[in-house]
DNA sequence: ATAAATTAGTTACAAATGAAACTATTTGGT
DNA sequence: ACCAAATAGTTTCATTTGTAACTAATTTAT
């Protein structure tokens, strides 16, 4: 068994390029990795932003908690999101996009949308099912 | 179109998971991800080892320069590969694995395969080759 | 009502990572 | 033959990353 042949490194592989090419697209704007992660996840129900806390992003996210208060405190400071103190429990913060991150999040998303139908335009519907259906046994 | 549909999230979970995996196995030996992706490389004609140049390794592994120069110091000096300046040009060296090198992995090889194996058990061979071709697509 | 235990978020510190500078060897042009 | 350019590998240093300690708020148990 060669190495490019075992599945974690040919998953690895994938995983680095997909992100290292989708980060050409928010990268742009100013933006890293976890920031991104953080508008998509505040934006998608935009143009009414979602609130949640600090804690519920880093849960859909997948960040840890350090990555999330970091990459907060970066888009607060570059106005991208609002952070106020929960009226109902003062451990948590209430975040969500600000005017400008939604306005940010509703010009990125559509170039998201197109770099990601060029990375699938090889690639059948029934394929990528299959494929999803794969990919997602492997996060079990 | 929420993050958790997204195919670079999707395959970044994946791959973090499946790494995530596989390294309780190859872990038990002492070895980290560099130093089993370089094991995996030279031992890939066992018994026979191959001899690969750093650079080689760099690139059969996808590692930097440095991380391979990092991980066979410390596989030199467990005892996992010899690594002697090459005759015919002093720039670089010829790396192999070691008996000793040769032992852990033949007998790390085999729980890799029943991981792997594992891993794919809930899969058909036609919907893994599916994925195969989606997964290097990705890789272009 | 109060003290102990949880929980959210931040800060401080330590480990991992990678880019750039450095050493040593070889190659190519004059 | 000699000097400049290129190449392999190491080391240094700055950035990133995550763990663990900390602060502040809330909850639970007595």
């Amino acid at each position: 068994m060669k190495l490019e042949d075992m599945l974690a490194y040919k998953v690895a592989m994938a995983a680095s390029d997909l992100s290292e090419s989708l980060y050409n697209v928010y990268a742009s704007y100013g933006l890293v990795m976890p920031e991104w992660r953080i508008m998509a996840t505040l934006g998608h129900f935009s143009p009414d932003s979602k609130v949640m806390s600090a804690k519920a992003l880093s849960q859909a996210t997948r960040l840890d908690k350090v990555s999330v208060s970091r990459a907060l405190k970066r888009m607060e400071h570059d106005g991208l999101i609002c952070k106020t103190l929960s009226k109902n429990d003062g451990r948590f913060f209430d975040v969500a996009l600000s005017p400008r991150g939604e306005a940010m999040y509703s010009e990125i998303i559509p170039k998201i949308t197109l770099w990601q139908q060029s990375k699938l335009k090889n690639i059948t519907d029934s394929e990528y099912e299959i494929f999803l259906k794969v990919i997602e046994n492997f996060s079990a």
